[in-house]
RNA sequence: GGUGAGGUUCCCGAGUGGCCAAAGGGAUCAGACUGUAAAUCUGACGCGCAAGCUUCGGUGGUUCGAAUCCACCCCUCACCA
């Protein structure tokens, strides 16, 4: 047996390689030629968030290595919804809304591969192969090579199968043949070998290649990510908002950057295996020298580094350190004019004063109403516990009625601005 | 279609006439300790600054008083057909 491909080494290393098709025959394939290879995603919102990053980044990695990426997304496995591990049959979107959402998700896409020229990445739309197609040939050309017992053998469906109270609609069910018949289509318009994917996708891809075989006569290739889990337990990519997004004006830089900033040991090592391009090699130094030394570990920093680098640029990386480094520095008196309109516009939650409803608003209302908190419990909390700062001076219950004295003009920093910190973590300035 | 069980505050789950804004656990938020980590401890946890207001599937009813009793309706689950 000869070496194994250097990447598909490398993704071993990583962790990144859930399930393949025969290894050996992968890893010729890779070696012998540039592979076309696909990722498809669904636009089931108009953004796309933290779990589609790894496949995301999986696929740069494979033309980082001389592959041809094609990303592919669901117009129209978008319509229909995947049923694969769901316990519940899902609400349907209209048409505008998801040819909208697609749109969203191929300006998102295009940011993180290299598109366009003889060998460049190939952004395609599955609406394309999928909206002409009338149900008698669908049914005739693709349909026929499906049968009903296989298809309800699939982990994916058993549960809703087997489940009573459950169900799952027939729309639903056609989705594994839908995801099937677009590998069909890939390979035979790009000659695409290798479907990329998370675990869960096990079930549609075998499908694809079942099916292309059949339809094609060609034999082609699948590798699965795993489902990323945190040591905790909890589900990855959450916080208390919801999920973590990729568009800048869903999560800022900022907010993106202290995610991966508040990481937990247990995971931050394996995470910058996942979600970086740092090397094996550098990540495994990372954890040494954090074991050494006491104190502080390097790897959340890095990680933070390395994750909104990708995501938002180096400019956004730089908004998202300038605001962490005046926030919790310690010292936010030294912040200047600019400092305060560049926090703003970094994408630190703000909120303009209305001077004339203020004095018959308590200080919880106003930090419920701006977001700072959830109910005006929690305000009272924190304020009960002296852990509410403006502008440097600690504001305690008993000013809860003085709003307007605790908010007045001249307090203000350069006539304009008044840094709440709520906490030990959350921000919010307000303006006048 | 028949029979049985059940629908409680974000989730799980107690509560069967007043002592119930409703046990306990989880999640969440805040405090202490730390490293913007974990673990642990403390407090909060329907809404409201407060007075107070609104909840226990829905609608009516009994009662001084109902999450708890009655009627009807809706939904879920289990078994049978």
């Amino acid at each position: 047996m000869t070496a194994m491909n250097p990447l598909l080494q490398d993704l071993q290393a990583r962790g990144l390689i859930a399930q393949t098709t025969n290894e050996e025959e992968l890893s010729e394939l890779l070696s012998a030629a540039p592979v076309t290879l696909y990722c498809g995603f669904d636009p089931t919102a108009d953004s796309l968030h933290l779990g589609h990053l790894v496949p995301l980044l999986m696929l740069k990695r494979f033309q980082d290595a001389g592959h041809r990426p094609i990303a592919l997304v669901g117009g129209a496995t978008g319509l229909i919804g995947d049923p694969s591990f769901k316990d519940q049959e899902r609400q349907l979107n209209s048409a505008e809304v998801v040819s909208q959402w697609s749109e969203c998700l191929k300006n998102q896409i295009s940011r993180f591969i290299e598109f366009g020229g003889e060998d460049g990445a190939i952004l395609a739309n599955n609406y394309e192969w999928t909206s002409g197609v009338d149900v008698l040939s669908f049914l005739r050309d693709v349909g026929k090579h499906f049968t009903v017992n296989k298809m309800i053998a699939k982990e994916s469906v058993k549960q809703r199968i087997d489940r009573e109270g459950a169900g799952i609609s027939f729309t639903e069910f056609t989705y594994q043949i839908l995801q099937s018949y677009d590998y069909q289509q890939l390979n035979r318009l790009y000659g695409c070998a290798l479907q990329i994917g998370g675990s869960d996708q096990w079930g549609n891809i075998t499908g694809g290649i079942d099916l292309t075989r059949r339809m094609n006569g060609a034999h082609v290739h699948a590798i699965t990510l795993p489902l990323i889990t945190k040591s905790d337990g909890t589900k990855f990519g959450k916080t208390e908002g919801g999920a973590i997004w990729l568009d800048p004006k869903k999560t800022s830089p900022y907010a993106f950057y202290q995610f991966w900033l508040q990481t937990p040991d247990a995971d931050v090592y394996r995470f910058l295996r996942y979600f970086t391009f740092l090397s094996v090699e550098e990540i495994d130094a990372i954890e040494r020298e954090d074991a050494e030394r006491a104190g502080r570990p390097e790897g959340q920093r890095v990680l933070a580094r390395e994750a909104t680098r990708l995501v938002h640029g180096e400019e956004g990386l730089l908004a998202a350190e300038r605001i962490t480094e005046a926030l919790f520095s310690g010292d936010t008196t030294a912040l200047s004019e600019g400092d305060y309109q560049q926090l703003c516009l970094d994408g630190l939650p703000s909120t303009r004063l209305n001077l004339s409803e203020l004095s018959e608003t308590p200080l919880t209302t106003l930090f419920t109403e701006s977001g700072l908190v959830k109910a005006g419990r929690e305000a009272k909390d924190a304020l009960g516990r002296n852990a509410v700062v403006i502008n440097g001076q600690p504001a305690g219950i008993d000013q809860n009625m003085q709003t307007v004295e605790v908010f007045a003009p001249q307090k203000a920093r350069f006539d304009k601005f008044f840094l709440v910190k709520l906490g030990k973590k959350k921000h919010h300035i307000f303006t006048l």
